[in-house]
DNA sequence: ACCTGAACACCGTTCAAGT
DNA sequence: ACCTGAACACCGTTCAAGT
């Protein structure tokens, strides 16, 4: 049984199934191994989902395109992530539930921070802003992924009660608010959210 | 058995234990009951667990101070969210899971959407923003949650991993970022990441 | 050195039967 | 109407024993 053969069916398993349905001994069966065989090679199944993690994010801090603003760079690596975590699904489950030191995720952080301090950034703020770049990326993901995930099953029950519940005496502003709420265009909202934040950066 | 009592027990059994060891098993003990009993108030663990995440936003929003500007009122409710998520171990993990549609939650989201209005944007730009800030917000907490739960097990044994993984040859901007990234001040993250969104919003 | 078989101590969920 | 008891079909993890 070698690794990187474990990590991709585990990762297959999560594309048929979902995040929940991937047990070690449905990856032992799907790799035809017993399940304490696994334990010799993942000390836990945190770390297995820590290799899948780190899987996930091959090719992140690949090179980028000459020419591009400083702008356009950090949108360019904010959407790379985006797209590795929705590849898998639930990608930005796993990827949240983890911490991985491995060579893509490295690169990849170090590569943004590395963008960010040619704007001038000092060190401290280039590396804060890289985390916060991160961070709405993984809330904005998981987000988009849980609705996805409701897409498949009682969406139009879910967006029932929620119309029911906003009473718009009650919620005057989610009453106008419901439109963009239950809209599927995660793309507007995720270059709406990644605008403001590099828009931010101009001041400084 | 109440089920407000049940939710609050739930979230002590999490504050004391953590999420992973929620059980619905450990729950129904806790409350001196069968645990067939709990599926006749919660028809899911995933139900619970919404149950618990409305609840953790009671008070979030409650009324603003009067004079603040309205960069300070986003301030202050982004900072309300981050607060009640860090109240209860794992808070962010238990939010992030769930999608309610309770009065705590929904009142929450019109506040923000309110105080987004009022700065001249279109209900859809200030929707949109509201979703941003509560992502960062989301994605900052767990991060944060994930380091406080790191604290308390192998600290020093990750640290010196990240640090041996940080060659500076490969990672020049890592190495540089390695105080700003393993650094504990979360207020000074999350004031970073919160101001570059509400500085963005200033074009508009 | 690596894998098997079998066990330990749990899970979420369901449901007939009781009161 | 509400709860109990007991079961069903699973879990993650460990470890002696085999090859």
């Amino acid at each position: 049984m070698a690794v990187p053969e474990a990590v991709a069916t585990a990762l297959r398993l999560v594309d048929e199934d979902g995040l929940d349905s991937l047990t070690m001994r449905r990856l032992a069966a799907a790799l035809d191994v017993q399940v304490g065989t696994l334990y010799r090679h993942f000390a836990t199944k945190q770390t297995l989902l820590a290799a899948m993690a780190e899987e996930m994010l091959a090719g992140c801090a690949g090179p980028l395109p000459d020419g591009l603003t400083w702008r356009e760079q950090i949108t360019e690596l904010a959407g790379r992530l985006r797209t590795a975590l929705l590849r898998h699904r639930d990608g930005a489950r796993v990827y949240a539930g983890t911490h991985s030191v491995g060579p893509n995720t490295l690169s990849y952080t170090d590569t943004l921070v590395g963008v960010l301090r040619e704007t001038c950034l000092s060190p401290e703020a280039a590396t804060r802003t890289a985390l916060t770049i991160v961070h709405f990326v993984i809330g904005h993901t998981l987000e988009e992924q849980a609705a996805q995930a409701l897409a498949e099953s009682d969406l139009p029950a879910t967006l029932t009660l929620l119309h029911a519940a906003l009473d718009p005496d009650v919620y005057p502003h989610l009453a106008a608010a419901e439109a963009t709420l239950t809209s599927t265009d995660f793309v507007g909202h995720f270059t709406h959210g990644l605008n403001l934040i590099v828009k931010g950066l101009a001041g400084d």
